[in-house]
RNA sequence: CGGGGUGUAGCGCAGCUUGGUAGCGCACUCGCUUUGGGAGCGAGGGGCCGCAGGUUCAAAUCCUGUCACCCCGACCA
């Protein structure tokens, strides 16, 4: 494959657009890889299409490898096929719908999980058929509130997205571990650093759902990482390691105080660092937010229950409640911050004064971070305006209902694993394993007669990589200062051939280096333009083909200069060599 | 949806305060020179100054409205 740069559909950038903020952004706009039609919509221009190409030709080998077959569904989808399942509702404004000339109803689909149900149905019915895999390549279209980060996060993306459909929950564990495994290989021959990290809580199933992460700064999705084991999650998912259970008999009896004007944490314990404790006949020590349990009023909605119910859960005072990750924790179930007309309902609930020893008695539903263990004690409300309680001992004063992990994960929390600190990082969502269960199986009647001849519901497994968010995220992970610096797997050519000077024998050689290059099967992208050397060299480290031979001046003295982009080494090679020389560099990377 | 900002040539920007021929750099075309780090000189082409209305003899510039876009946040199978 020969590119020759006079002829090339491109055009460099000398300046950064202005609307690109992160990296791969403002360097494959410059560097001509893109452009953006409107916002999050972009064209793909050729030397982008050749990266997007490797990048789906690696996923193609992979699915290939493990028995998934290739299908392509339309973008363009009727109504009907999204209201069977509930999402021409659920989905809301991200939805891009339209109608036709009749003013039926269509849409664009964001993800195909009816499509690719409802084939399997019209098609196959005995136990013998399964297991089965299917996935195509497909343009997907969601109608962000906010597209941002150039190809990063776009209303208009390609995603290859695959579906495994088996007999039994045994089958599925399979299908989603072959998966994994390909994802691994995916993404590990494309040249990512990844994490893979859990996605949804262990209350779940544990592995039901994982994420292939890219960490890097301009990342969108926070994750969490253990310093010492391998132990990751997004952190709606993670779990963290909470002190060691007390011993609670061993507490003093629990004592009212009087503190009135203490609705808030922090005045809270500036007055208990002023009390008297003599008063109440104990020592005199120092109290911090941490002493505190702090009580949340929220409310939740089963899923199809026509009210909502409250729910108040404890966590250190110290702590925010991060209503992501708590939401995340107790899907499907939604959850909300209960509003004044809530609390009201309940008056014995005191604003400021909340305490945990009497829901039960009230019926009010209460949850406490793992990290409020057995037998801790904390200052917490008397239920009674200007009241708080000392030496309130979880299981012997209070009994929740269960526990929930709510806290906002800091940087140095504990490991659950390992008791390791913990790290908080941000990345891009690469790909994300999902084991879907029966839910798409039971609303479209996807069923296999079953040797005994009864009918046995399909199991399934939903996998998605971002295709175009892998070209971006790659560039993301290895711009530097010049340019872009492909692994050579996905550049648009394996070497860029820059002949420089006046002297007509730079480009003759060059040509026929080219040329006897291309015979050997590497893929030459060769500038053959009428340039100065400096806009050469920038353009050649602006687009980040991953070797450079470089053919002018060492002309004279029999050479020509290697140049590897990544590291920025430089040698001068004999030209009689030059040709095997960039072979070994193609063949060996 | 909330906050901040910007709309002038393909890209990056000035001009607007104080109304009067629409400019600069890059890119593009032609000529000559130059050729190892975004070359020089000269000559060119390219504009609905976001849109609509208003004020005025005259609007990129002032006024009103509107639309779009960008950034931060909320949201995001």
């Amino acid at each position: 494959m020969l590119l020759r740069m006079s002829t090339l559909f491109l055009r460099t950038l000398r300046d950064d657009p202005t609307d690109a903020e992160v990296p791969s952004h403002r360097l494959l706009v410059r560097g001509g890889y893109v452009r953006r039609v409107a916002p999050g919509i972009y064209s793909w221009l050729p030397l982008g299409m050749a990266v997007l190409a490797n990048v789906e030709r690696v996923v193609r080998e992979e699915m290939a490898s493990i028995g998934s077959q290739e299908v392509h569904f339309p973008a363009l989808i009727p109504r009907e096929l999204f209201e069977a399942s509930g999402r021409w509702a659920d989905y809301g404004d991200s939805l891009f719908r339209l109608q036709d000339r009749k003013g039926v109803d269509y849409l664009l689909g964001p993800t195909h999980e009816e499509l690719f149900t409802l084939l399997v149905k019209g098609e196959y019915s005995s136990y013998k058929d399964y297991p089965l895999s299917l996935y195509q390549i497909q343009t997907k279209y969601r109608d962000e509130a906010r597209p941002r980060a150039g190809v990063l996060r776009g209303r208009e993306f390609i995603m290859k997205d695959s579906y495994s459909f088996d007999l039994s929950d045994e089958g599925l564990r399979q299908s989603y571990q072959a998966h994994r495994d390909a994802y691994e290989r995916i993404f590990s021959r494309l040249g990512f650093d990844y994490r893979i990290v859990f996605a949804v809580s262990g209350a779940m199933g544990g592995s039901a759902s994982e994420e292939f992460l890219a960490p890097t700064p301009s990342g969108e999705d926070t994750f969490v990482q253990c310093t010492s084991c391998d132990y990751a999650a997004n952190t709606e998912a993670v779990e963290i390691a909470g002190p060691p259970v007390q011993d609670g008999s061993i507490q003093p009896a629990s004592v009212v105080l009087d503190t009135p004007d203490t609705p808030t944490i922090a005045t809270l314990v500036d007055r208990l660092n002023s009390l008297d404790w003599a008063e109440y006949g104990l020592p005199t020590r120092q109290f911090s937010a941490a002493d505190t349990l702090k009580n949340v009023v929220l409310k939740t909605h089963q899923p199809g229950a026509d009210r909502w119910e409250l729910l108040v859960v404890g966590v250190p005072g110290d702590r925010e409640v991060d209503m992501k990750r708590l939401a995340g924790q107790l899907e499907p179930v939604e959850v909300e911050q209960a509003d004044a007309e809530d609390l009201a309902a309940v008056p014995e609930l005191v604003k400021g004064y909340i305490g945990p020893q009497l829901l039960a008695d009230l019926k009010v539903r209460f949850l406490v971070d793992p990290l409020v263990v057995e037998g801790s004690a904390w200052v917490t409300g008397a239920n009674e305006e200007g009241k708080h309680t000392a030496f309130v001992v979880r299981g012997r004063d209070f009994d929740p209902a269960g526990e929930v992990g709510a806290v906002e994960i800091r940087d140095g929390d504990r490991c659950a694993r390992c008791g390791s600190p913990l790290q908080i990082a941000r990345g891009i969502e690469l790909g994300h394993v999902f084991a879907l269960g029966r839910k798409y199986a039971d609303t479209f009647g996807l069923t296999a007669l079953g040797p005994d001849g009864k009918p046995v519901t399909i199991t399934m497994g939903s996998y998605g990589v971002g295709v175009t968010r892998a070209v971006a995220a790659l560039a993301e992970q290895t711009y530097d200062e010049a340019g872009l610096c492909w692994p050579r797997l996905v550049a648009p050519a394996d070497v860029h051939v820059v002949p420089t000077g006046k002297d007509a024998a730079a480009v003759a050689e060059a040509e026929r280096m080219a040329t006897e290059l291309v015979s050997l099967g590497v893929r030459v992208l060769l500038d053959d333009r009428k340039a100065s050397p400096g806009v050469k060299f920038k353009d050649a480290e602006l687009l980040g083909v991953p070797t450079i031979l470089v053919v002018g001046r060492g002309l004279d003295d029999g050479v020509v200069e290697l140049r590897d982009r990544k590291s920025g080494e430089r040698r001068d090679v004999p030209v009689g060599d030059a040709v095997s020389a960039v072979h070994a560099e193609v063949s060996g990377g």
